[in-house]
DNA sequence: GTCTATATTTAGATAGAC
DNA sequence: GTCTATCTAAATATAGAC
């Protein structure tokens, strides 16, 4: 990507790629419309032409965010087999380590903080999640496991717990040492 | 506890327990201080009679999340050895499985929103999480594991990510299936 | 120490010229 | 379609009577 969100693609474009980078630095709570359009480089008043309300424009960033999570996995079904995807997958977390430990995971710090809401953006984030979580299940069920499903859940729920502890301490380490172990314990099944 | 905020209890612990309880429920930056003078029955203008700012308010409901934990241990010391200090941690876990399903683990989520923040609010967060992982390293130790420090970062990763999930997907059964998985877990370490 | 009324600031949203 | 100026609502914080 050697576009910045200077270069003349369209501003609806621009501003969802800088609501996607700016909720995860900062969350949404904190981040101001004012914000996002600074980094997309168009006026604020500007915004309201695209999106009707700060609500729309999060929606949109959370929809990206699912759509390139699902760019991901169809590359990572390049991958031989499903134990090869689970670790490439591993491997992917492990190399954004120090994003990680600035910010957090971008879904699970969305899932974390979109839920202290009523309206429907917490089911927004929480069907990223889930995304994960089939993929996961998917390729345990390729392995031949029966509870496919309670290991996805494990897995997903080392990785959130590793990034929460990743970001907390600000030790992108941790990262990378949960992150072998977790490997270790794919080889391990049978 | 047959006190609730009604009774005459000092204001200023009535504003901390308030606080604590709705800072939970609500997240912080979606709390205001109208919220917790309400619940804390105590007039708005008189809540900065005993604290400067709001900051200095959710600083002192970590503090008493931070002496919460503590006595909490303390009490799980009363357990013959570390092995069954870990499975009542564990068990606690499990049995607040629906107030995590609904508003998450108070340590998680606080860490998680605080984090975003510049000021010293987001370490005073962390030294709770830190405290966690002291004492179940601690156990891990007295269980005789060269690789405490490991397995403590591996338990609260888990119960950490697990708390995620079962808040995203308001799923208290999530909380019960992994607590049972950990406990077998550590009832298989040597 | 307590509490009402209000000042101040900020951010979401809109009006209307171009 | 674009953008400046501004409105409005909400929340932190303060003033000052009691």
């Amino acid at each position: 990507m050697t576009d910045s969100a200077k270069t003349k693609r369209g501003k609806r474009e621009r501003l969802v790629a800088a609501a996607s980078q700016v909720l995860h630095q900062q969350g949404v709570e904190k981040t101001t419309l004012a914000d996002i359009a600074r980094v997309a480089e168009v006026p604020l008043g500007n915004v309201y032409y695209y999106f009707k309300t700060k609500d729309q424009l999060v929606e949109a960033a959370i929809d990206a965010h699912a759509l390139g999570f699902r760019a991901m996995t169809a590359s990572l079904d390049a991958h031989t087999g499903p134990r090869d995807r689970l670790k490439a997958l591993l491997r992917g977390w492990i190399e954004q380590r120090e994003v990680t430990a600035r910010y957090g995971c971008p879904t699970g710090t969305l899932c974390s903080e979109l839920d202290k809401r009523t309206d429907g953006l917490d089911r927004a984030a929480a069907e990223v999640m889930r995304l994960l979580i089939d993929y996961a299940e998917r390729q345990f069920r390729a392995m031949g496991r029966a509870d496919s499903h309670e290991l996805a859940i494990a897995l997903v729920a080392a990785y959130q717990g590793i990034s929460l502890l990743t970001n907390t301490f600000r030790d992108p380490e941790l990262m990378a040492v949960e992150g072998r172990r977790l490997e270790r314990w794919i080889d391990s099944l049978a």
